[in-house]
RNA sequence: GGGCGCUUAGCUCAGUUGGGAGAGCGCUUGCUUUACACGCAAGUGGUCAGGGGUUCAAGUCCCUUAGCGCCCA
């Protein structure tokens, strides 16, 4: 058989992929009565293309999904993609002004006939990145928000929800976006810190003489304002109540009210009210029954209402002017430098504009208390557990959620107005006559609702809902959420609500909330920053297995993950030492047919030490996976396959491979190292799919089991009976002696080809018994020709030497010792393990500490003290010895 | 203004009920040893941000100071 020397990915990983889709092995088992295990994709954006934090996002819950399914457990990962009404429309209309079109001209059909056509030629090029990521969903149920399956769910909801009276229609003040030209949800927006200005302005009293100072950041919302207002108790301004104001620019007169919310503290104490473009004053407003000014129009241009001079005029092209006429009317008294939040919209960046509109809302206050509730009680758990007190807040101070959006792209509200008397009808279908008037002409909503509406109900809306379907019974509740920290209250928190709603359970029972993938300084990756790598260049170039490993290794449960490219070579290397131990495997395992049962097979220390760590490292990664901990898992599976199984496994089981004369020592190492490859394979296959499927179907070949494919092979259970702490104990005595060998043969620099002669001074006959018979392992690993093993011998002429717990290993040396480097090397292991004695007996002589400590730990201290005891007197007659 | 989090090796970060300071990368030294130079071997490297407290015992629990980050208003 001919394997490459180095691994690669390309083919291997196509090959597979398409393996297991042909063999639907995806899709979760049906036959059985087992509970099964689900998980619920984040939809990404039909706009998407894969980037970091999909990869990280992903890579998470396919790890989660291929664990469960090796458990046995019929397994759904029900994947899906969410229509994202802004950021389409968005990217539609681009394309549209490049051809000197917009949307307008083209009529709303025709745009979302184009947004369609592009869904179908475009829309799912994130589906097939996610398949190079090797992702396992069942793409037989892959869902889309505006399907007519989800569409169905939208209507119903919205229908009931408003014949409960949970959904109303209003003017209120909302977070508009001017460029979108549509209302924003609260959570929507982002809001960023700037350095702004604080105008101070002059309202003079109508009465003559006397003025009012008030002060703002938004200088052009004074056109629209109907009062200013102050705090009652603000003794500064008692005198001004019931007294009006002109309004500059405006020829307008305003009164003065008294209200609660005012800050007497912050700039003049006395609060300019503008209620159609404040959402404070809009309350305000409403208090106090003040006309509601608008005096901007959808696109931020001011309108006829804020005057002649500035209609038309754009809003901070309006605010430069008013500053100017203010100056020029000596009004302005002054500008501070004022830093402070400004809201931007979350998809195009643009400053929103607090704006006084007809919109829809849930009422989300009686949603929330069955909510908060199933978190409380454990039922739904957050993990890290922090985050419950995230969700917590937002849950107790939830406010109503603006579900409508003036675009195109997106469930339209189902809602119809009587062209003939104007009554409203809310219906899943257009109504056949008006209750009022009996007209059968109507027209539908404009508005869209939030695309947040649709996947909200994403739990029960991608099973079928509202039909009682097989799927609802069978995967509802599901078990894990993984999502990014950024959506527990645009998604999360809304699922919980809609779920326990509508079907009366829990959505899921656990969210593992991941971090943010940031570039090496710290920034957020995105795309128009251009600091984010394109994962599928680095799936071409390492395989999705080394992307996934780097991920997974560096992702510690809940922290945000600084990429380098520099850490997929973590990744990269690993697969290639694997691949390598794989090729060495197979090239001399060849040949061989494993007729060779497990019972008769010639055990010795190697093979019982790696059997011994194989079932801890079984369970040690069985709980890593349960817990979530999936960077652990990575990190104990590395160390193992690395560092026991190919640094000491790999290369003591060379020399019985290689002898000739005993067969069954050679099989029976044959049949270890294809075991314990296989078992590993097994182990790992959950972050590396593509290459553990790869050796463990080639092992397959000279090593029998009865799976047909990794993916659905049976997860490993630890043999504990295998499990063997003398054995462990002989094995570390022996690589610590290996270890100290090699550090003197690196003392004196002897070329490692060279042999050599050393002389052990065991404190015992058990440990003599060791070395003779595991003399080849020193052999074979420090080229020790000759050992002479005893208790009662002494210490050689022209040596260096070693003390490893209680031997004392000396290395022969055919010219003489440099003494004075001998004398330094050994004195700073002294001076370290004095401090480490001393360290130990201040401990022990505590009598509070052998008191009330722990019995196993005092013991634990005790053996420390006889070891290292013993350490130190035999270093010191080294030292000693050396004059 | 309110809340949450972070500060551990040169860098990026682990460290789960308090009891041996760890990994990856880097660095030094030596190696074409018939699986792997995407490698092997041997090493170097830390006042666990500062201060105080609880405890026999603190990177770990509490308080406090400083710096940084995120979320909400």
């Amino acid at each position: 058989m001919e394997i490459s020397k180095t691994y690669d990915s390309t083919q291997i990983e196509k090959k597979w992929y398409a393996y297991w889709m042909e063999h639907n092995f995806f899709a979760p088992a049906e036959e059985t009565d087992k509970k099964p295990f689900t998980l619920l994709i984040p939809p990404p954006n039909v706009t998407g293309i894969l980037h970091m934090g999909h990869v990280l996002n992903n890579t998470l819950q396919d790890v989660i999904v291929r664990y469960n399914r090796m458990l046995g457990k019929p397994t759904l990962w029900l994947p899906g993609v969410d229509h994202a009404g802004i950021a389409t429309q968005n990217m539609v209309e681009k394309q549209l002004a490049e051809q000197g079109q917009d949307r307008h001209k083209l009529g709303r059909e025709k745009l979302v006939e184009l947004i369609w056509q592009w869904k179908y030629e475009k829309g799912d090029r994130i589906i097939e990145q996610l398949k190079q990521l090797g992702c396992s969903c069942d793409w037989s149920r892959l869902r889309f928000t505006m399907d007519e399956m989800l569409s169905r769910a939208v209507k119903e909801v919205f229908v009931s929800l408003y014949e409960e009276g949970l959904i109303y229609k209003g003017k209120y003040i909302i977070n508009w976006c001017p460029r979108c030209v549509t209302a924003l949800a609260n959570d929507e927006v982002e809001h960023c810190d700037e350095e702004g200005k604080l105008w101070h302005i002059r309202y003079p009293a109508v009465d003559g003489g006397s003025y009012v100072v008030v002060a703002t950041t938004r200088p052009e919302t004074m056109l629209g304002d109907t009062a200013v207002a102050i705090n009652p108790r603000d003794e500064r301004y008692k005198h001004l109540i019931g007294k009006e104001l002109h309004l500059p620019l405006t020829g307008r007169r305003i009164p003065v009210v008294k209200d609660e919310y005012v800050d007497m503290e912050f700039g003049t104490g006395c609060v300019k009210v503008t209620p159609a473009h404040d959402p404070n004053d809009f309350e305000i407003g409403r208090r106090h029954d003040l006309q509601q000014l608008l005096v901007m129009d959808e696109h931020g241009i001011m309108n006829a209402a804020a005057g002649l001079e500035f209609e038309g005029m754009e809003r901070y092209a309006c605010r430069r002017k008013v500053v100017e006429m203010l100056t020029a009317q000596g009004l302005l008294e002054k500008i501070e430098q004022h830093n402070h939040a400004v809201g931007h919209c979350y998809r195009c960046h643009t400053v929103i504009e607090p704006y006084l509109s007809d919109q829809w809302f849930v009422a989300m206050k009686p949603l929330a208390e069955r909510a908060i509730e199933v978190v409380e009680s454990g039922e739904v758990k957050f993990q890290p557990e922090r985050w419950t007190k995230v969700y917590m807040h937002w849950m107790h101070n939830i406010r109503d959620w603006c579900i409508s959006r003036q675009i195109w792209w997106g469930h339209r509200i189902p809602a119809y107005y009587c062209l003939a008397c104007g009554h409203m009808v809310v219906a899943k279908e257009v109504p056949h006559s008006c209750p009022q008037c009996q007209s059968a002409d109507f027209r539908q909503d404009e508005d869209v609702l939030d695309t947040w509406f649709s996947s909200w109900l994403w739990p029960f809306s991608t099973m079928g809902w509202p039909d009682e379907t097989h799927d609802l019974t069978r995967f509802l509740p599901t078990d894990v959420l993984i999502t990014a920290p950024e959506i527990i209250y645009l998604w999360v928190a809304r699922m919980i609500m809609s779920t326990l709603k509508f079907r009366g359970v829990i959505p899921f029972h656990t969210v593992l909330l991941h971090g943010t993938v940031r570039d090496e300084i710290g920034r957020k990756m995105s795309k128009s920053l251009g600091n984010s790598s394109d994962p599928i260049d680095i799936i071409e170039s390492v395989g999705a297995d080394a992307l996934r490993f780097s991920m997974i290794f560096s992702t510690p449960k809940g922290a945000d993950v600084f990429y380098t490219d520099a850490m997929l070579e973590t990744g990269r290397n690993f697969a290639n030492k694997i691949w390598n131990a794989y090729r060495f495997i197979m090239m001399s395992a060849e040949q061989t047919s494993f007729a060779c049962a497990s019972d008769e097979l010639a055990l010795e220390l190697a093979d019982r030490w790696i059997y011994s760590r194989l079932q801890q490292v079984i369970d040690e990664s069985r709980e890593h996976y349960e817990a979530l901990r999936l960077n652990d898992a990575g990190q104990c599976l590395f160390q193992f396959i690395w560092d026991e199984f190919c640094s000491w496994y790999i290369e003591l089981a060379k020399d019985r491979l290689y002898q000739r004369d005993d067969e069954r020592k050679r099989l029976t190492v044959k049949y270890i190292l294809l075991d314990v490859m296989q078992t590993a394979m097994r182990l790992l296959h959950p972050i590396m799919p593509f290459i553990t499927e790869e050796v463990w179907q080639s092992v397959k070949t000279l090593f029998p089991m009865p799976e047909e494919s990794l993916i659905i092979a049976a997860y490993p259970v630890a043999d504990n009976a295998l499990i063997d702490p003398a054995i462990a104990d002989e094995m570390a005595l022996v690589q610590e002696s290996i270890t100290a060998i090699r550090n003197l043969r690196k003392q004196v620099n002897l070329p490692p080809a060279s042999e050599i002669e050393i002389t052990i001074i065991v404190g015992d006959e058990r440990q003599e018994q060791l070395y003779r018979q595991y003399h080849t392992y020193l052999n074979k690993l420090a080229r020790v020709r000759q050992a002479d093993v005893g208790t009662a011998l002494s210490k050689p002429a022209q040596s260096i030497g070693a003390v490893v717990r209680n031997v004392e290993i000396y290395l022969q040396l055919s010219r003489l010792v440099d003494l004075e480097a001998e004398k330094e090397r050994l004195g700073k292991q002294m001076e370290k393990l004095e401090k480490e004695l001393s360290a130990i007996r201040n401990k022990l002589a505590n009598e509070n500490f052998v008191q009330h400590a722990k019995a196993e730990v005092v013991e634990k201290e005790r053996a420390k003290l006889t070891e290292v005891g013993t350490k130190v007197e035999l270093l010191r007659q080294q030292l000693e010895n050396l004059g």
